[in-house]
RNA sequence: GCGGGCGUGGUGGAAUGGUAGACACACCAGACUUAAAAUCUGUUGGGCGUAUGCCCGUGGGGGUUCGAGUCCCCCCGCCCGCACCA
């Protein structure tokens, strides 16, 4: 049979893409008497091109949306941009561009890019953060938050990048670079604005048990990075210390090793450590050298331990005529705990290399076991939660688990009056200013006379000033007068703007709520917001784990006390998914100078799993599954795949290969694949469009409950992220079809069914079958279908037999035989019979509809 | 170092504690064709004197169970996150 016509992507997806535009499908509406379901995918940073992670991320979601959307729901699927940031202020000083024209510009390549895929989108949602319209709303919040003493300015020693000049969050920096530019991160004293997330450390750590449907390893690592402890705090005194420091506070999680102390430990930049600094040279020799190796890679990887003995000694607290030395050590933080510590090398391994280092004392507090020897040729570290014996314990059993001595000894120090009971966060508070032109203004001014003062609401926006230049390094705001004088909000006098900006992390914590209401002229519309919120699915990449994810957490908390946010959205995320990359194989092959050649995939030819180049012939490397990388050149554009395949088998191919959650290997043979399953499922609704009506045929109940169980099994696995699995049946159901010889009008409604079934993969594909058999309207606007939990029932089945444990043989039983008769069709089953020789079976075990297994 | 995850054919991967390898790729064979492409059909975990039979097989070793890829313990390997955190 020759198809009448041929499956041309281009053709239809146009087509039905603009069917659903003009029809209005995907616009979201708040209506009370339908349930609602919020689909977001992490917006894009609009570089100019869409690449297949993004493919796969919208298409991810897209399935959601539109299998939501056939359930019966309201269903609201936004997409925006999260456009501010240094890569278009990167591209004004290479290009000579204004970074809001590059940024626009990117927007609109990448909207144009994006429409081909025919995502379930509300484009009239469409929101940039770094338009006026959207950052406006993030200046007034801004103003409300410091009113409610969410935002304070302090002095602190911030991560400072010298490439991008400027500053850094703690969580942007990695292995001591800056996540963006990869340089060495400095540390410079400087006046910035925080965001207090601190202070909502526990309540943030506690929350995440409400997370059901979050992935537990995000969890983890945000419970890392919180990072609880709970200690001891309490005061050395001092004994020759400089004036007003008679006392150092020291802060521990293992109070119970106290008797084991034999040094104090302070940080270079703790108090004491600058005073000394002032006039002793050799000091301030010791803490310039702490300082400069304190964030290199280099200090990290031989983890030297450097100290130096101030002279000052301090009192044991529980045996006073004990004196501790006083060390500078560089391995102790300013920023945790009181930077202060004290030192007990028989159970640190840090500690125990000091002490070694400068003939200290190592004095344990407990042993493995009772005639343990107290000489110890390394720190004794054993898990908290295991029990050991306390030779010099002072509070509680001798034989105990650590827990339990942490416990205790905090009990008895408070009991005696040494120090109390503290909990502690690793989490520090959010410094949000950045010394760039490209990003939402801070919305105050610095007065002479009034100090900093916030902007006046009916001031805002303060808008970014559009002559700028990138030709001298560092913030154009800065040498901007005329836009930096303003009349001050409170007195009215000539002052200045702040010339910081917020980083763009803060645009991307709230913009799932402006979704909900993207053109008010408030940051949120609180109806809309209770309608619409939470978000149902969120979707994006393992990535932001820690420090988007974290961010937003936090400023839900913050809209909701500013009144921007109701209590219900406190976490805006019900659930989310984290899914794999998209990887593609590297070609390599050796040059003449013994540099690594890539070779881009279609440089190539391969023939099994060889690669040989088109142009000469010579095998290459074939390096399996890479991050797709422009520096390995094994990139594939959607571009080209939509135009040589068209989205429905872009789409197919991303969603088939792999679970979502794991990466996904993009090879052309897989493209190609997809790409003639849909062609075949063409062909197919060609063949029924033209056959006879009136034919009869046979096995229609067969093919029917092949429909049902299909329907049934593409739904579960859709339910559970299980898309590839989804895929395999819908192979499997199309292959049923194809063999059928049911009649026309059974043949016929298999077929719409397929079509619904791969509507949210293939949307395209399936509403063209749709309208081409009759289906009423549109698929996109279709109901689910509902499988008949009658058809799902088959008569017989087919039980196999094991002996001990292997099978040995099948029996063919109806599906409602009761046990007993099953297990006398098993014992009679001639592999049954030959195995037990005539003997009698120990026990039979009868699995209803599974299976059956004689013991003997 | 701490925390988490993973390990199944040539490959990507399926398997509510119940027939391991669904589905797809690749390979091989066949049909159609002058030929090729496309399309269609079929085979493919390893082994056994070739079978409607048997043995082995989910990183390795042990255990629980009538039954383990799946649950428990130990070990090995790979991946990810965090890390001078007191």
């Amino acid at each position: 049979m020759t198809p009448t016509s041929r499956y041309t992507p281009s053709e239809i997806e146009a087509r039905w893409q603009s069917v659903w535009e003009k029809h209005e499908i995907f616009k979201a509406v708040r209506s009370a008497d339908k349930p609602k379901y919020y689909v977001l995918e992490m917006f894009p940073y609009p570089s100019g091109r869409i690449h297949m992670g993004h493919v796969r991320n919208y298409t991810l979601g897209d399935v959601i949306a539109r299998y939501k959307l056939a359930k019966g729901f309201n269903v609201l699927h936004p997409m925006g941009w999260d456009s501010f940031g240094l890569a278009a202020e990167n591209a004004a000083m290479q290009k000579g561009i204004h970074p809001g024209e590059w940024t626009y510009q990117n927007i609109a390549d990448m909207k144009a890019q994006m429409k081909p895929l025919g995502f379930s989108l509300d484009w009239s949602r469409e929101i940039a953060t770094c338009h006026p319209d959207y950052y406006q709303h993030q200046q007034a919040m801004f103003i409300d938050m410091i009113e409610a003493g969410l935002i304070y300015r302090k002095n602190a020693i911030v991560n400072w990048d010298p490439v991008d000049m400027t500053v850094l969050a703690n969580e942007q920096v990695e292995q001591g670079r800056g996540w963006r530019s990869g340089a060495l991160v400095e540390r410079r004293e400087l006046t910035q604005w925080f965001f207090k997330i601190s202070d909502y450390s526990d309540e943030l750590l506690s929350a995440l048990d409400t997370l059901e449907n979050w992935p537990a390893k995000v969890r983890l690592m945000q419970e890392n990075w919180i990072g609880k402890s709970r200690g001891l705090q309490f005061a050395f005194s001092t004994v020759n210390a400089p004036d007003g420091h008679d006392r150092i506070e020291v802060y521990t999680t293992r109070p119970d090793t106290l008797l084991g102390a034999s040094f104090v430990g302070i940080s270079p930049d703790h108090p004491i450590a600058k005073l000394l600094e002032r006039d002793n040279a050799e000091v301030a020799a010791f803490v310039a050298e702490c300082r400069k190796g304190g964030t290199t890679e280099e200090a990290i990887e031989t983890g030297e331990k450097l100290g130096m003995d101030t002279g000052i000694r301090v009192r044991h607290p529980f045996d006073t005529a004990q004196e501790l030395p006083v060390y500078i050590a560089n391995f102790i933080l300013m920023d945790y705990g009181t930077g202060a510590i004290f030192g007990c090398p028989a159970h640190d391994q840090r500690d125990f290399e000091f002490a070694t280092k400068y003939g200290l004392p190592i004095i344990s507090t407990y042993l493995p076991s009772e005639d343990a020897a107290d000489e110890l040729s390394e720190a004794y570290v054993p898990q908290k939660t295991e029990k050991v014996f306390y030779n010099r314990g002072f509070a509680g059993e001798q034989w105990q688990t650590g827990l339990e001595a942490i416990d205790a000894a905090i009990a008895f120090c408070e009991s005696q009056g040494v120090g109390q009971g503290v909990t502690k966060f690793r989490l520090r508070d959010w410094g949000l200013s950045r010394q760039r032109y490209w990003g939402c203004p801070i919305p105050v001014v610095h007065c002479d006379d009034c100090g900093v003062v916030p902007e006046k609401k009916e001031n805002l926006p303060v808008k970014l000033p559009e002559d700028v230049t990138f030709d001298i390094p560092g913030n154009p705001l800065d040498r901007h007068t005329e836009w930096r004088t303003t009349p001050c909000p409170s007195c009215g006098k000539d002052a200045l703007r702040e010339t910081d900006t917020m980083d763009t992390f803060v645009d991307s914590s709230w913009y799932y709520a402006r979704f909900t209401a993207p053109h008010a002229d408030t940051p949120t519309v609180m109806e809309d917001a209770e309608y619409w919120m939470n978000v149902d699915q969120y979707i994006g990449g393992v990535e932001h784990a820690i420090l988007h994810l974290l961010y937003a957490r936090f400023f839900a908390r913050a809209m909701q006390i500013t009144g921007h946010l109701p209590q219900k959205a406190i976490e805006p995320f019900d659930a989310l998914f984290t899914q794999g990359m998209v990887t593609h194989a590297i070609y390599k092959s050796v040059g003449a100078d013994d540099r690594p050649i890539f070779h881009y995939p279609e440089e190539v030819d391969l023939k099994g799993d060889k690669a040989f180049l088109k142009e000469s012939g010579a095998e290459v490397e074939v390096i399996p599954s890479a991050k797709m990388s422009k520096s390995k050149n094994n990139v594939v554009d959607p571009l080209s795949i939509i135009s040589d395949f068209g989205a429905d088998t872009a789409r197919w191919f991303v969603l088939s290969d792999s679970p979502p959650e794991r990466d996904v290997e993009w090879t052309a043979s897989g493209a190609e694949a997809a790409y003639k399953h849909l062609n075949r499922v063409w062909n197919l609704c060609e063949r029924i469009s033209v056959m006879d009506q009136g034919r009869t045929g046979d096995g229609n109940d067969d093919l029917l409950k092949q429909m049902h169980k299909a329907i049934h099994d593409v739904t579960m696995a859709i339910e559970s992220f299980g898309f590839n699995a989804a895929i395999a049946k819908l192979y499997g159901f199309t292959a049923a079809i194809h063999k059928s010889d049911a009649s026309q009008a059974v043949q016929r409604e298999a077929i719409l069914t397929l079509a619904q079934l791969m509507s949210p993969m293939t949307p395209h594909l399936a509403e063209d079958i749709w309208a081409k058999l009759g289906g009423e309207s549109l698929i996109a606007t279709a109901s689910w279908p509902v499988a008949d939990e009658a058809m799902l029932i088959d008569d017989t089945v087919t039980l196999p037999i094991q002996v001990n444990g292997k099978r040995r043989g099948e029996i063919d039983v109806p599906a409602d035989m009761p046990k007993d008769e099953v297990e006398k069709l098993a014992l009679a089953h001639e592999a049954v019979v030959r195995i037990l020789e005539g003997g009698t079976p120990k026990k039979v075990i009868v699995v209803p509809g599974r299976i059956v297994n004689v013991v003997v």
